[in-house]
DNA sequence: ATATCGATGCTCT
DNA sequence: GAGCATCGATATT
């Protein structure tokens, strides 16, 4: 993936990410899921200007943004022009399924990776990857085949719930919920 | 199938 | 001190 790939809004980055296929490890994936973020959103992190924790939405492009969610989960990001960034919410699990069964427990296919704090755990991100380049390192990211693609409001936020920045493959059954 | 709720650790005001 | 970009369990239609 190009460095000019993710230096645009991030909205049209989380739609071109569908069917991309990303790996930490080499254990991950083909995207199903994704929600856009971007500076001027009520709902995104950066919205007020950096902070410890938002640094990396403001470091370079093509870089991870990771976070913790309600003090259990990580979430991954992908960042993109300064102050923006996507979630990656859904995965089809490919690569290192045995792995990701290990981190997650006994679980359904559907399951391990349905989810942004899902794919985390199977992925086996946490922290350690906060701001980690691209495509340079344990985390390899490939373009995927042009795809249906669907759009509809973000999920868990309480501003800006209208905006249609979440992105699906159309009918996959890997989707965290439906559209 | 949908609804509610608790867990748990930050971050930012 | 309030509020989370969530998940899994339990309860209820």
């Amino acid at each position: 993936m190009e460095l000019a790939f993710y230096q645009r809004p991030s909205i049209d980055v989380a739609r071109d990410l569908i069917c991309s296929t990303i790996t930490v490890d080499g254990v991950g994936g083909i995207i199903i899921e994704t929600e856009a973020y971007e500076p001027d959103d009520p709902a995104s992190h950066s919205f007020n200007g950096p902070t410890p924790r938002n640094a990396a939405m403001f470091g370079p492009s093509g870089c991870a943004y990771v976070y913790r969610s309600y003090g259990i989960h990580w979430c991954f990001n992908i960042v993109c022009q300064p102050g923006s960034a996507v979630l990656l919410r859904a995965i089809e699990p490919l690569h290192g399924i045995d792995l990701m069964r290990e981190r997650r427990g006994l679980e359904p296919l559907k399951l391990l990776c349905s989810g942004p704090g899902r794919l985390c755990q199977a992925l086996g991100i946490d922290i350690g990857l906060n701001g980690h380049p691209l495509n340079s390192g344990v985390v390899q990211l490939a373009c995927g085949s042009d795809a249906e693609i669907i759009a509809g409001p973000r999920i868990g936020i309480t501003r800006a719930v209208e905006k249609p920045w979440r992105f699906g493959l159309a009918g996959s059954p890997f989707l965290s919920r439906k559209f």
